[in-house]
DNA sequence: CTCTGAATCGGAGGGTCCTCCGGTAGAGTG
DNA sequence: CACTCTACCGGAGGACCCTCCGATTCAGAG
């Protein structure tokens, strides 16, 4: 990650803001309910003004909370190109992400914030996953399967899209359903299509 | 789930009912910012606690607020389409749906309501999209213009997502990139595609 | 008109979100 | 080691959401 902070960190607030990634990434994790901010502060042992000055929304601390796992699914682009046509590709990576988003009911959250963020350079998961999508994209335009005319942002928006109109797990199917009418968008007019 | 509501509404909370319901199109529509339910029971003149009993949600008061606006959209169905071929007539219908919300930044609630209230036959309007939505398709699919194996439901959902992910006067241009992949889908494969 | 049961009213209250700012503790300097 | 200045800490507080339940009002029967 390149330096976007000039200054480091004073000691305490980066084991505050350590605390804090490790209660957030607990409290979703095992959560059914609600997740409180209050409740994540106090499992942290910090102060809720700590919280917020670090994750000025609950967005921002859903983002950071599972950044990791973002970039896990975007690495996984290359092994599917691999071993898929890249129509394939996109539709198995784009299943896995919605797989994802509905057994980690809270990463929904994430993905919006990071969708939301437009050109927020604040949002460095934004920059992989449309890396992944672009990745996906100009496969599929090389092998003739997928229009080349599509932005990958409008492709990060419209999965976004599926994941907040089908994201819970009653509606799987009906997710599944939606991607299949995404990627024959990108499929319809492409060459080889 | 077939009660049905054989009881007539006391007078008193007809008035009610009624008086919220103009405070909540007023508020709604003249707002810039957050429209708080307590400032719409204030404007009633009605308790907090009278508005949550007639409109147990936000959503079901934006829902019920907005209902006969949606209503005037679903009714422009038939004329689009004695006007416009069937795959055009359904981007256009789109578009204006997206235009309507773009404007009228609050209704986004609503639809997200009709949306999620899958089955429930509370929600009045759900029905109405779902017919226009098949108008739109039969008339496609009659004409071999749009596939015909797709349910109204999903496409209800997608534009839901639409508006979701990008429903923001900001976007409308993204919206309008999406709405054009959503058609493509839908043209995909259908015999005169 | 009076009575009575049932439905409605309405606000107090518990919980969460987020902000603001006085107090405090870290880190560099002599 | 002492000192200072800066950045950080953390909780009180205001706003809002929604629930719950005693008080109140309606409408039909006698």
């Amino acid at each position: 990650m390149s330096e976007t902070r000039v200054r480091p960190l004073r000691a305490d607030a980066q084991r505050n803001r350590e605390q804090l990634l490790a209660a957030a990434v607990r409290a979703f994790a095992s959560d059914e309910g609600d997740v409180t901010l209050d409740a994540i502060a106090r499992t942290a042992g910090v102060g809720i003004g700590t919280l917020y000055r670090h994750f000025p929304t609950r967005e921002a601390l859903a983002e950071a909370a599972y950044r990791q796992e973002l970039a896990r699914l975007c690495d996984a682009v290359p092994e599917l190109l691999a071993s898929l046509p890249p129509d394939e590709a996109m539709r198995a990576w784009l299943d896995r992400f919605i797989d994802y988003l509905a057994t980690k009911r809270h990463m929904a959250a994430a993905l919006r914030a990071v969708i939301a963020s437009g050109g927020n350079p604040f949002a460095e998961s934004r920059d992989r996953l449309i890396g992944a999508i672009t990745a996906l994209l100009d496969a599929g335009a090389a092998a003739g399967s997928l229009r080349a005319d599509v932005e990958p942002n409008d492709v990060l928006a419209a999965l976004s899209g599926v994941s907040l109109a089908a994201g819970d797990q009653a509606q799987r199917d009906q997710a599944g359903r939606l991607l299949d009418l995404l990627v024959d968008g990108l499929r319809y007019r492409a060459p080889a299509g």
